[in-house]
RNA sequence: GGGCCUGUAACUCAGUGGAUUAGAGUGUUUGCCUCCUAAGCAAAAAGCCAUGGGUUCAAAUCCCAUCAGGCUCGCCA
């Protein structure tokens, strides 16, 4: 649906391309920003090496020959822009209907977008990176469920992985006073799981026969065999993904589906993939050369590839073992309903929100109609190390004839978060164990303390439970926030400062002015929309408000929640400044009414704003 | 060698379908609680938008080259 600023703005467009005898694609208008007087404006440059017309003619033109809109009250011609002035009356009356729609309910729109996120190896728990690549696909699934789309959220488990054998041939082979102890932040299983994983790297790193043996129980879990030993190992990754979800559910990041690597194997999901690649002639099996025995994809084929030092990806081993992409591209095949394979699921992790995840179960499963379908968009949150690999995947599948699966697979390669220790940057590593302190917990944990601090020094009167509780939320928001704010092709330097900053372009800042707004509210409830009146400062903050919805397009077109943060800094920065300026309870009744009406349309829009980004208001802080 | 990303104020970042005067926050300096929450507001200082070309009446924005930093091209996952 559209708001009446779209609506608007469509039509000017229209007027404006039947005087130039343009495309309306071609034709771009501007809206008003802070201090300028017009509410829309067209800059004839756009348009003027296109017609081959001097832009000041062109603006002339416009302004002259213009059909005259019932909305606009004015036109006027300044250079090379014309600028449009709105009817008042009109601005008020739509600005107050648009405030009063009813919201429609969302939640049956089918699901014909999938985002795989944030697909943690188990092994470990959550850093603060993964932090940002959970954030990330959460805040999208929201943006899409808000304007288009039903959204299927999957969680992608890498159980056949080096980290996760590791761990279990930890927990046979390690002396029992070397293991982890289980205290402090270790009685958490992905936790103790991350500390055990630090030590059995270190081993193996140190010890071939040890590093021999881990990769000899990695092949023992793929073979799907040895039933005892493969129950033991998922007993493990299990724990550890329940205690991943303790970390995911704190920060409101849901699911929809759970697939494991190794169900691809054990339905026929990966069979019918291979067949499918095997009968492609891009798809070979090397005779000779470096890659003897291999079922190769001859990527060499293409020419971005070609001058690469390995053009080929190895989709089979010799050993006759798959490599990881041969896997990800039959998750990929399933992600877009191609196979017939659909597997069969089963509910199996209840949320906080009452709903379930699903896993595949095989034997006891059901087939489920609503994850196999075909998808509009393959949206895959994974970290820009993996641009090539995700690139070649998505080749893969063109090559296979599958031209509209890759126009609509989408890699968002977002940077990593990067701490600093002595002047010199440093990325998390699982293997390393360096992101012990600065795991998603402990972070969280940190900035709820600080925001603890805060809270008892201001709201003193309150209960400890409610402290506590506006403690958490403004903590988690904090660290959420930080991770949206800034654009994902950005690398973040993590600090603890800034996260645990309550001043400024921050999650608090928002909350507070929130909060302010509200405490408006509270003191005078309700005021009579019939009797309204706007200032020169009401409309700017009004036009901005209602340009909610061009901006959710916007991010929601970019992949981008970092522009709904932004925006949600702007109408806040506007609101503050309004709020010190203007009284709105001691003002006279039509102003009155106007300033409690724009005080609680801002509340609104920040509030719908904040919940895109998985963050959730407070009345009070 | 190939591919991708980044470079805007001292710091962290918006802006990048060309254009009305390049914007915020932090930090610095200075005002403002007798007034709806001062985790706030207002003001000042601070920019050759990495560099060099090109296209254009007009470039931080588009094109090419260069420099600097990061990622990546494995029978790892």
């Amino acid at each position: 649906m559209q708001s009446f600023l779209e609506e608007a703005i469509d039509e000017i467009k229209k007027e404006i391309s039947t005087v130039l005898k343009t495309k309306i694609d071609e034709i771009h208008l501007i809206i008003s920003e802070k201090d300028a007087d017009w509410d829309i404006a067209f800059c004839s440059a756009s348009v003027a090496g296109l017609l081959k017309e001097n832009p000041v003619q062109i603006a002339q033109k416009i302004a002259k020959d213009i059909n005259k809109l019932i909305f606009i009250e004015k036109i006027e011609q300044k250079n090379i822009y014309v600028n449009f002035f709105f009817h008042k009356m009109w601005l008020t009356r739509k600005i107050v209907e648009q405030q009063l729609i009813f919201k429609e309910d969302k939640t049956y729109l089918k699901k014909t977008i999938l985002i795989e996120y944030p697909s943690v190896n188990p092994g470990k728990p959550l850093h603060i990176g993964h932090c940002r690549n959970a954030v990330l696909g959460a805040s999208l699934s929201k943006i899409f469920e808000y304007s288009t789309s039903g959204v299927l959220k999957i969680n992608y488990i890498d159980d056949l992985g080096l980290q996760a054998a590791c761990v279990t041939w930890g927990t046979i082979n390690v002396n029992k006073n070397e293991l982890p102890k289980k205290e402090g932040y270790a009685v958490k299983a992905d936790q103790w799981q991350g500390r055990l994983y630090a030590i059995v790297a270190k081993k193996m790193k140190e010890n071939e026969e040890v590093d021999k043996a881990v990769r000899e129980i990695m092949k023992k879990i793929e073979e799907r065999t040895d039933q005892a030993l493969i129950k033991k190992h998922n007993n493990l990754v299990k724990e550890c993904l329940l205690a991943q979800y303790q970390t995911l559910w704190r920060i409101g990041i849901l699911h929809d589906l759970i697939i494991n690597e190794s169900d691809l194997l054990d339905s026929k999901t990966y069979k019918e993939t291979f067949e499918i690649l095997k009968n492609n002639k891009n798809v070979v099996y090397e005779k000779e050369g470096k890659n003897k025995g291999c079922w190769v994809a001859k990527l060499g084929n293409l020419k971005e590839y070609k001058k690469m030092t390995n053009p080929d990806k190895i989709l089979v081993r010799s050993d006759g073992t798959s490599t990881y992409i041969a896997k990800d591209i039959s998750l990929h095949f399933h992600k877009f309903g191609i196979l017939k394979d659909m597997m069969n699921y089963k509910k199996c992790i209840k949320q906080l929100n009452g709903e379930y995840i699903y896993c595949v179960d095989l034997v006891d499963g059901k087939q489920n109609n609503e994850f196999s379908s075909k998808k509009e968009k393959v949206i895959n949150v994974i970290g820009s190390e993996q641009i090539y690999t995700q690139k070649a995947m998505y080749d893969i599948l063109n090559l296979c004839g599958y031209k509209q699966e890759y126009d609509n697979s989408i890699h968002i390669a977002y940077e990593h978060v990067w701490f600093k220790e002595k002047g010199e940057d440093f990325k998390f590593s699982g293997r390393s164990g360096n992101w012990i302190g600065y795991s998603t917990d402990e972070v969280l944990d940190k900035a709820v303390a600080i925001a603890l601090e805060g809270v008892k020094e201001r709201q003193k009167d309150k209960t400890e439970k409610w402290q506590n509780s506006i403690a958490e939320l403004l903590g988690t928001s904090a660290v959420k926030f930080t991770m949206i704010k800034t654009s994902w092709t950005k690398k973040i330097a993590f600090d603890w400062g800034k996260i645990m900053d309550m001043k400024g372009d921050t999650a608090c800042y928002l909350q507070y002015t929130y909060a302010r707004a509200k405490g408006i509210l509270r003191k005078s409830p309700s005021y009579n929309c019939d009797n309204i009146k706007f200032g020169k400062a009401e409309y700017a903050i009004l036009t901005k408000l209602a340009m909610f919805n061009i901006i959710v397009n916007k991010a929601r077109c970019a992949y981008s929640p970092a522009i709904i943060a932004n925006y949600s800094l702007e109408i806040a920065g506007m609101f503050n400044s309004f709020y010190a300026t203007y009284p709105v309870l001691n003002a006279e009744e039509e102003i009155k009414n106007g300033r409690l009406f724009l005080t609680k349309a801002f509340c609104n829009t920040l509030k719908d704003a904040l919940s895109l980004l998985l963050i959730d208001c407070a009345e009070e802080i």
